[in-house]
DNA sequence: TTGGTTAGTGATTGAGCACTAACTTCGAAT
DNA sequence: ATTCGAAGTTAGTGCTCAATCACTAACCAA
């Protein structure tokens, strides 16, 4: 059994955490489940975490930074339509490889209201916060077009929700997606 | 306390239900606050309803039929952008008047997979098929173009978010909302 | 090698939960 | 007025789960 510096642990309990949390969000994820899947007795995730709630948070802000890089690195040094093609690429990279991500952002968002009538209020604010930062970083790329950034975010919740859903690739809920790759500009209304 | 036929406790434990599973999530809602809710002793649910997940699957389906219906009775008449004016300011009565429906939308869509993963098949057939009748019944007084409903379907889901994180009425994220509205000056809820 | 620190476990607890069984009350038709 | 089915309750069971506690095993510096 291999010995680990804490911190390293709590790398891999996020890790852990975010599959499972993806999977069954909040309550519906125990802390055994997590324990299991890092190779760890229960009661120790406790030592590395003050509680179920800090490790939900550790793992939804991990989500948050991870999608921000992920836009950050594909929008890198472009501007307009190329940047929304690479960033709309990117993330069909990511719905193919890290399909977890998506659903953790699902979770996330469903578990706000949850935790505001609990009185956490700092949950909400952050999770709040990490969307305006995600939402600027590829505005910025967009050349600060705001219905063009809106529209990358919707089109982004649309592909959250359809994959929650189980829609197979193929489907033809997926025709109409892609504005970007579909023509040379996202339809005119 | 009045007593009611079991049809009409169904009605009601529905209702509830809605609020409850919207706010909660299927495992973050006991039975007892549904309970608490109609006004009724927990145990007597299970005379009504098998158990729990089918008081879940009722709301579930409950939201849909809900959903299409508005966008049915919007559009009613109505082609192109005019359906398109009138099934967007429906959502957007939907989010004031009803937002527990469209949280409701967001739980289900998440546990769709989770459902899954316990060997429950139909629940995902179900949420798909309702999926794709919401789908074909804004798509024909849309003109039955894909791109089109494919957009309107994004921006309902970028606003369930929206919703769902909490980000109140005015905040620059609804700034890029509803292009089609925007440029008429569509006073903001 | 010893003294101190850090990583990790097993046993347990108390609360909350879905669900059951057995009983009571209401109201309408006879 | 009585009866009988349907509406509704009280009491209780067994289980799951987050969190605690007392403890052991590995590492490290002097």
């Amino acid at each position: 059994m291999a010995r680990m510096s804490a911190e390293e642990r709590r790398e891999s309990v996020i890790r852990a955490a975010t599959t499972e949390f993806a999977r069954g969000g909040y309550h519906g994820t125990s802390t055994e489940a997590i324990a299991r899947r890092v190779g760890v007795s229960q009661p120790y995730l406790f030592r590395l975490f003050p509680g179920k709630k800090a490790i939900f948070l550790a793992a939804v802000e991990r989500c948050i930074e991870d999608t921000i890089r992920t836009f950050e690195e594909a929008s890198q040094g472009l501007h307009g339509e190329e940047a929304l093609h690479a960033m709309g690429n990117a993330y069909t990279k990511v719905i193919e490889e890290r399909p977890e991500r998506l659903m953790m952002q699902m979770q996330m968002y469903v578990a706000v209201k949850a935790a505001e009538e609990e009185g956490d209020h700092e949950f909400g604010e952050s999770v709040r916060d990490g969307w305006m930062r995600l939402w600027d970083t590829v505005h910025v790329p967009l050349g600060a077009d705001v219905g063009e950034t809106t529209t990358f975010m919707a089109y982004g919740m649309l592909i959250n929700c359809l994959v929650a859903m189980g829609f197979p690739a193929g489907h033809r809920v997926w025709e109409g997606m892609y504005p970007s790759a579909r023509a040379k500009g996202r339809p005119e209304h």
